[in-house]
DNA sequence: CCTTTACCTAAGCA
DNA sequence: ATGCTTAGGTAAA
């Protein structure tokens, strides 16, 4: 094995890692190493890592044999696939940050302890069979569950410290007659039907059921809407994740549980103040999304999801002492994870030093 | 339109 | 320990 680091050049105001990876829009980034996730994707294994406040590394994995004119020809097109993943150059989050802040009290309020969180540009086709899962589930198991989703049916690309890394799977191994029973018994449940029937549709219906999808990015909003809705387990919301997360349409507003609660709590959304009834109907859900479009403008999906972000219960504004108080855990990798947010925070408040990343200071930082 | 119910499962909690 | 609830919803009635 051979590599090296390569550095993007983007501030945490920008991007950050810590929360954009693991805030449910990807499910299959691994935390690989301190403050470093690791992933797939198309035959090569990408490792990031954000160390200190200014900037993020990446790398790649080659085979000894290979020449160095090859190495950098694929690390330059790694370096394009990365821009284009985070959409790097076409968004500012920074000026977006700024003009959310003026638009609107609460995500002022949050804005500052949510920084860099970005939508990613994702694979259609990954994007849409792991929201097929996310329904009525939560982040960890559905990560799980897309584990399980490419060890059957994805290709094996890399084993870094030990541990396998698969591509998502290409559609045509989701349509394989035995995907239902297997997808059973690895414990998807009733969203094993959804996987086969969506993938069975996608083939049968179009010539290339990946291009077809893709295609849906030259469509408006609406008609992408539309059109996904056809599919089985699709429903608006999960439409909604692919629209935003994957197919460029970046005003629109998955309304789950916790944008429903955000809604109710900060938006008025209550029964008594605005004659809406106290449970997401289809109605409630138009309205909601209608109003954060309407309070953030034209990349409303991305404000919504710094929202998201701050309710999620692993990012939630607890108290140091609270979460000290939680951390008994005795997994690995729970401690990773908490000690992986706690690196994130220093870094978020620009106090990181890089003697700082190696003791185990735990003093109340405040920001 | 709105409401209700069933649907798989595993982790968290009492 | 056994039972109950919850977790990024969807489909059918």
């Amino acid at each position: 094995m051979s590599t090296v680091w390569r550095t993007l050049k983007v501030s945490v105001e920008e991007l950050r890692l810590e929360t954009t990876l693991k805030c449910g829009q990807s499910f299959r980034w691994k935390v690989s190493g301190e403050n470093e996730w690791s992933c797939a994707f198309k035959g090569r294994l990408i490792t990031l890592r954000q160390t200190i406040a200014t900037d993020i590394d990446y790398r790649t994995y080659f085979s000894p044999n290979v020449s160095s004119s090859k190495i950098n020809h694929e690390l330059d097109k790694l370096h394009e696939f990365l821009i284009d993943y985070f959409q790097l150059n076409t968004v500012n989050l920074r000026e977006c940050y700024t003009k959310w802040s003026k638009a609107d009290k609460h995500f002022a309020r949050i804005a500052l302890k949510f920084k860099g969180i970005r939508i990613l540009r994702q694979d259609p086709i990954e994007n849409l069979f792991c929201f097929i899962c996310s329904t009525n589930n939560n982040i960890n198991r559905i990560s799980q569950m897309v584990e399980k989703l490419c060890r059957q049916y994805g290709e094996k690309i890399y084993t870094l410290n030990g541990e396998d890394y698969f591509d998502f799977p290409i559609l045509e191994k989701l349509t394989s007659p035995n995907v239902v029973d297997e997808l059973r018994k690895l414990g998807f449940g009733y969203r094993a039907k959804y996987i086969a029937q969506t993938a069975k549709y996608m083939c049968e219906n179009f010539s290339d059921g990946e291009v077809w999808l893709l295609s849906l990015r030259n469509l408006s909003y609406k008609e992408a809407h539309a059109a996904l809705l056809k599919l089985s387990g699709v429903g608006p919301k999960v439409a909604d994740c692919v629209c935003l997360m994957s197919l460029d349409k970046h005003n629109a507003i998955p309304v789950d549980t916790h944008v429903w609660q955000i809604a109710q709590k900060e938006y008025g959304f209550n029964a008594k103040i605005k004659g809406a009834s106290n449970s997401l109907t289809t109605r409630n859900y138009a309205a909601v999304g209608d109003h954060l479009r309407e309070i953030f403008g034209e990349y409303s999906g991305w404000a919504h999801s710094v929202l998201f972000t701050s309710d999620l219960r692993p990012f939630e504004d607890r108290s140091t002492s609270a979460r000290e108080s939680n951390s008994i855990s005795s997994t690995t990798t729970m401690i990773t994870e908490k000690r992986q947010i706690k690196i994130s925070q220093e870094i978020n408040s620009n106090i990181v030093r890089e003697k700082s990343l190696n003791n185990n200071n735990n003093k109340r930082r405040r920001s």
